[in-house]
DNA sequence: GCGACAG
DNA sequence: ATCTTGTCGC
């Protein structure tokens, strides 16, 4: 099924699709009429304790199998599917294609897991327009996320982005986009930052530990309403800098950024990402798309 | 002008 | 993101 042309926040997916004659100055405008219509609060209905993943999937030996959903007309009683009344999180990446003299292209993988198991696997291959600029990811990337989104025959309840969210210079990160496009709740996570400030430092934290990230100079906050002076005003929180791993000694494990993207808080982003974390520094629904991608890209190849 | 910046 | 083997440490 095609795309809607028009979403129910009004915002027009034309104007997102990756368009060479848009300038930068267009792009920036779109996402900040984006951001003016993403929600950064709980509006889900999803329990983080209903989608925590406990066991990490097993890599070493290929993908995990789709278990197939029940497709009778009814309910069958102790089949191998999961509980399918459990919210379906949808993690995604890309992988790419840089051949010496054909065009370049996109390999994005998205994951379906519920009730902790892989329940369907969709990727899409599509060719790149728009070269990587940071905080214009979303224009080179979106479009072939919502290729692959768009072949999953689940809907998601919850998406994990590769990127970030509300951690942007205008809070209009990757997972925004996707999230206010498709209308689904959902969250990135980043490898590292892009902008914004932790309010303590980051470094050489233990499993579990969080500091809240404030907009900076350096972001520009949709807000609501006219402009009230800020003078002595807090920061806003755009996301959460959040160690989901931890060695007992020596090297050091970075944390993650982890942000809203679409109708979910900022310290309900770090709740879900916690759940979703087994063992891994990745939460599984990114570390599975990730090897998901990277495998399809090989097809690919 | 310099810095700085998801994937 | 991508180009890439071995290697230090739990």
């Amino acid at each position: 099924m095609a795309p809607t042309p028009i979403d129910p926040s009004g915002v027009a997916c034309s104007e997102f699709l990756p368009d060479p004659g848009l300038s930068r100055a267009e792009m920036e405008s779109l996402q900040r009429k984006l951001a003016t219509t993403a929600t950064f609060a709980d509006d889900h209905g999803v329990d983080p304790a209903a989608v925590a993943i406990d066991e990490p999937a097993d890599l070493t030996d290929g993908l995990p199998g789709a278990r197939q959903e029940t497709l009778s007309g009814t309910h069958a009683e102790g089949d191998d599917a999961g509980d399918s009344d459990a919210p379906v999180v949808v993690g995604i990446d890309q992988a790419f294609l840089t051949p010496e003299d054909g065009e370049e292209r996109a390999v994005s993988a998205a994951v379906a897991i519920r009730d902790g198991d892989v329940i369907e696997y969709a990727s899409a291959t599509t060719p790149l327009s728009i070269p990587y600029v940071p905080g214009l990811l979303a224009f080179r990337e979106g479009e072939p996320m919502l290729a692959a989104l768009d072949t999953l025959s689940v809907e998601p309840d919850l998406l994990v982005c590769d990127g970030s969210g509300r951690i942007h210079f205008r809070e209009a990160g990757v997972a925004t986009h996707v999230g206010v496009l498709l209308d689904v709740p959902s969250v990135g996570v980043a490898k590292s930052l892009l902008c914004g400030a932790p309010d303590e430092p980051t470094d050489e934290r233990p499993a579990g530990w969080q500091t809240p990230i404030r907009a900076d100079e350096s972001v520009e906050t949709a807000g609501v309403g006219g402009g009230a002076a800020d003078g002595d005003t807090a920061a806003p929180v755009i996301g959460h800098a959040y160690q989901s791993r931890q060695y007992p000694n020596s090297r050091r494990v970075n944390p993650l950024y982890v942000s809203p993207g679409h109708r979910v808080s900022p310290a309900t982003t770090v709740e879900f990402v916690d759940a979703l974390c087994a063992g891994y520094k990745l939460p599984e629904p990114t570390r599975i798309a990730d090897a998901y991608a990277d495998a399809a890209k090989r097809d690919a190849a």
